[in-house]
DNA sequence: GGATCATATTCGAATATTTGCATACTACCC
DNA sequence: GGGTAGTATGCAAATATTCGAATATGATCC
């Protein structure tokens, strides 16, 4: 069971990965728009928006309501954007350790929670 | 430039969004942790799992420091997995929305900052 | 009916990713 | 030196992804 929900986040991460899709959902983040007004922001031809949408929809990321002929899309889970977008926008700083800074944390955690120390031949 | 920053972190989601290496930086998460405790931990074979360090190392997420014959791997920036794993692990409610909905705030919109409605025909 | 607009789908070629296997490298022990 | 443990790399096959082109659908207007 843990594997199949590792397997969901991974899909869910890789189908994320894409430009054009990540762009797609910046635009919708900012408010509903029909397939046509994504293929003019992005400049991109409207066959492959559509097939970006499709895969979208598929994840349920986006979904649509009908206005004449236009299709709206717009978010279907927002927090869930907003939290990615967030996640991205973030600074994450760079941690260097050798082995006696794990060395000392180990001896820390093992004091707090008797946790043997991690990695020793 | 904001291309840029787009593609990378469009890179950044696509190979994050691999069931192995998501495993293998939860397992870093708990822990630092030499390739073999990997390949034992995920039962997969040595050479597949060198090559999957080799991708997060290219990533910058994570580093090894060589304790004996053994190198010992862990993240470079922790914060930042740990933000993946909270954004991963979070609820994103289903938002269904129709033409009503969106002319409503439409309106509310533009009577706040007079931003004209969106998908209008 | 024919033309046009908005959108979706299908298909094929190009490309990228993943894996397993074989092998190479290095440090250590005897 | 030879053997072994730990790790990395190169390569080829299988698989997956992406894009463009062509085509299809359905609504609207003339």
């Amino acid at each position: 069971m843990k594997d199949l929900d590792i397997r969901e986040k991974a899909d869910l991460l890789r189908l994320l990965g894409h430009p054009t899709r990540l762009l797609i959902l910046e635009e919708l983040a900012r408010g509903v728009k029909c397939v046509t007004d994504i293929r003019d922001l992005l400049d991109i031809p409207q066959p492959n928006v559509s097939q970006h949408l499709a895969v979208l929809r598929q994840a349920r990321l986006v979904d649509f309501y009908e206005d004449g002929q236009l299709r709206c899309y717009y978010l279907l889970r927002p927090a869930l954007v907003a939290a990615l977008l967030e996640f991205l926008g973030g600074e994450y700083p760079v941690v260097k350790r050798d082995r006696e800074d794990v060395r000392r944390e180990g001896r820390l955690r093992e004091q707090e929670r008797g946790v043997a120390p991690a990695c020793e031949a």
